[in-house]
DNA sequence: AGTGGAAATGAAAACGGTTGTCACTTTCTC
DNA sequence: GAGAAAGTGACAACCGTTTTCATTTCCACT
């Protein structure tokens, strides 16, 4: 683990929200951290890889990073805020799997996420 | 409503998975049709503010389009050979509901996609 | 410490989907 | 029809992301 990911890797710990690779670079390059963007963008995709952080698109089309955690989960993102909860859902793995029996598929794999607005931004 | 604007509608009309924009432009132009991307951008962009159409961002960046569909599902997609069957989720409807609404959230949407190996694939 | 090979780095260029520009054409409205 | 408003499209610009490639760092083994 180079210096550089580690750096990375911190700047995601210091906030949970997902933040874009733009941002935490120029977070780190402002806190006088030299390293290249290429880089910061190679460390995510280590971590993304590595199921460290989850990945999602915003509306832009910007890719949104977080640290997650090792369990298996989903997200309820607000739009407004970006302020992001780890929810479980037994009834939707349960749910996924049964649908993917019917239909005869096998390894099933799932993503969902959930989109609103929170209560803070809803005031 | 211009003909190159009921060219893109109608081109959606004919499948209803999300397609991309490159997509409905090669698609209308090997159709004979002349249109040009921009056009197709902008036809989709206006569908969109005029609610006719749902975007969806894919993981590679792309923007995704389909006719807003009469009825809420979500798809079950096959790794291997991209097959895809529509499948309904009121159980998934519901607990997307409750869990954003346990939150405080409001104005829940949520994406879910199901992946696995068809069938056919596996064997 | 010394060495060699693998992995990581980063500046710059390339890439690709999307959006802006602007001169031109089509389509409404009276 | 005439004038206004909206739409079109070739092309260039934009911007987030990825690739390239020469250089640097790390690490295992002597």
């Amino acid at each position: 683990m180079s210096r550089q990911r580690t750096a990375v890797r911190q700047e995601l710990a210091k906030e949970s929200a997902f933040r874009s690779a733009q941002e935490i670079y120029a977070r780190l390059r402002s806190a006088g951290n030299r390293v290249g963007l290429t880089t910061v963008y190679r460390a995510l995709q280590a971590l993304a890889d590595g199921g460290e952080v989850d990945v999602l698109r915003s509306d832009d089309g910007e890719a949104a990073y977080r640290l997650c955690s090792q369990s298996h989960h989903h997200h309820l993102v607000c739009r407004d805020c970006g302020r992001t909860v780890e929810v479980e859902g037994r009834a939707v793995e349960r749910w996924a799997d049964q649908v993917a029996g019917r239909h005869g598929f096998t390894g099933v794999e799932h993503t969902v996420e959930v989109f609103g607005t929170c209560a803070d931004c809803s005031a």
